[in-house]
DNA sequence: TAGGCTTGCGAAAACGGTTTAGCCTTTACG
DNA sequence: CGTAAAGGCTAAACCGTTTTCGCAAGCCTA
């Protein structure tokens, strides 16, 4: 592999003229300039990214961290596709993407994760995942790198947030108007996701003022049918049973639905549900999920930009957090019902 | 950040001491040893990865290629599993992973795959994605990186395959045990493994003696709705339409479902339909969808298992392609009929 | 006591770039 | 005409490691 020490021969110039000739400074005559980069090109020269992050402290590198409890988090379909679009972003400010683990080993101990950070110099990190009280994820999230996080605020950190309180709104509203007053929620583990949505359904059915009762909110898990299923089974058997549940997303909604086909109960007819997400999969059930969806493009884009703009001017950018919309999908799985039922 | 010099000085060793020291050579003695690592962990210590990397061209780093037509090929759910399982092996052994793209500019021109894995030393490469034709990839291949393909066999190139031959036969066998005979296959775009599948099923029928009308297979696209909701409508406009139909994989299934029921027709009672992949979602759907699964976790990790074998041990490893047998999940999609069907 | 082995450590040369400081010509300007 | 500024280039330090080779001291053996 050709070297910059080698161009440098071949062109009858010192090293210090290719470096700043490849790399746009000012004081290096056109021509010489030229004549560099024809020869760079005829030897097929790349850059050592090594050398030149070690110099230079920029590696043009981010840390991803996409983790839930079970593993990566990668067969989530919703921070797939979030990590789909901000990587597709990254790329085109010419960021690379390496995944944080903490199971590199280290003399004796395994790496944290911040430690991994710093091992790989990453310019900067993304953070997505469920568990933002962690202690290894909040170590990361005070280090000095720039962050991003997905869906979790930290106080003075960019953050971007899909608009739970406002989409979950939305949704509640629809089933109200849709005449559904007896509404459960089985909902996610604890996090901040999980808070802010289940704090805007009980707002909203407030401000309806209709009181929901305790039995009415069940805890169950986020992408995971089993449990979801046991919830509904249990709302349903309620001696007095609501006309629509939502589900803690559209994924684990097939749990729901299990249930629900089971009791020998049919959708919307005999009991209406609404998702979350609004994944492909939504649309693709029978009947059609009614959800909100988020916008994971978006998301993944804005994270991906503003991580990046922080890195690269750190002292001018402003740290904020961004909230993106979602938009409600209709879809089938909430009836119309009178105002008797 | 402490490095290497500033334990020197407070050791009051040289540099090359704690360098031995801490990488495990045996020309250090024990207690000076002790001392260091003990020196090291108080001043939070870590290698620079990159000075490490330019001085031993080793960087601990594989790059992934996962990719679709349409972007990073993430949202597969069976790419997304392999990756997966493939990312929890490599980190057992300590190498990172950062996804290989093509955007990222130098000079002019953007890099080409083979160009960002040089710039970034990768010490191998990973390869999954459907368009093993695109020259950037096979250029990559044909490169003296290591690597392992997903998939897709290239002469002298380790790589791991689902064994699509064994399993489509599994499936058609089992498809006319239950008594079908008009058996359709609505396939994916032209690769490997199409081509795998579409010989074993052609072969497997005309083992049963039976020969399948042209207009009975059809092309469409791995996980891809639409064309496949076209291709089944299409299928059940003939005259002599199949009493079962093979998707291309259980997502696109779902265009095939519901082509079917806008024909108003029932699974598996008017018609039966089976899939591939055996995701999670293929067994939440009604009826259950008679499926393939295909191991993901075991060709992930034996995908990393290998290619780090061949990169820690270039001379001495055996490079072979690996066939890992998926299982049949007979569901409920497929129904028994009668001979005179 | 001389010579040869070990053992434990250090000096210094890489690895492939970037960047600062400075040098020598020209050109511009008062 | 003298001096300052600008233009175009180079030398050399530096980034943080790894690794080869050499050296000195201690011990053993003959």
């Amino acid at each position: 592999m050709a070297n910059i020490k080698d161009i440098a021969a071949k062109c009858g110039l010192s090293v210090s003229t290719i470096s700043k000739a490849l790399n746009g400074y000012t004081d290096i005559s056109r021509e010489t300039k030229q004549k560099v980069i024809k020869a760079a090109e005829e030897c097929g020269y790349l850059p050592n990214s090594m050398a030149r992050a070690l110099k230079t402290n920029r590696t043009h590198n981010i840390g991803v961290l996409f983790a839930d409890e079970a593993r990566s988090g990668l067969k989530q379909e919703y921070f797939a596709a979030v990590l789909d679009a901000f990587k597709a972003e990254a790329e085109q400010s010419s960021y690379d993407l390496t995944f944080i683990s903490h199971n590199m080993d280290f003399n004796t101990h395994p790496m944290s994760f911040l430690e991994h950070c710093k091992y790989r110099n990453f310019d900067g990190i993304c953070i997505a995942c469920v568990d933002f009280q962690n202690p290894e994820v909040l170590e990361l999230v005070n280090s000095d790198f720039p962050v991003v996080t997905i869906d979790h605020v930290f106080n003075n950190h960019t953050s971007i947030n899909s608009a739970n309180v406002a989409n979950m709104g939305e949704l509640v509203r629809y089933i109200y108007r849709m005449g559904h007053r007896k509404i459960a929620y089985v909902h996610g583990r604890k996090s901040a996701v999980t808070e802010q949505r289940l704090t805007s359904f009980c707002r909203t059915m407030q401000d309806f003022g209709v009181t929901v009762p305790q039995e009415y909110l069940i805890l169950s898990a986020y992408h995971d049918i089993q449990p979801t299923k046991n919830a509904v089974r249990q709302l349903l058997a309620l001696p007095d049973r609501p006309t629509c549940i939502l589900m803690p997303d559209d994924y684990a909604a097939l749990g729901g639905i299990e249930a629900i086909e089971a009791a020998g109960l049919r959708i919307p007819d005999d009991i209406s549900i609404a998702g979350y997400d609004g994944i492909p999969l939504s649309q693709m059930m029978r009947p059609k999920l009614t959800t909100i969806r988020q916008d994971t493009e978006r998301m993944g884009r804005e994270a991906a930009i503003r991580l990046i703009e922080q890195i690269e001017n750190p002292l001018t950018t402003i740290v904020e957090s961004l909230t993106v919309e979602g938009t409600l999908i209709p879809g089938q799985s909430v009836a119309k019902i009178g105002r008797d039922a």
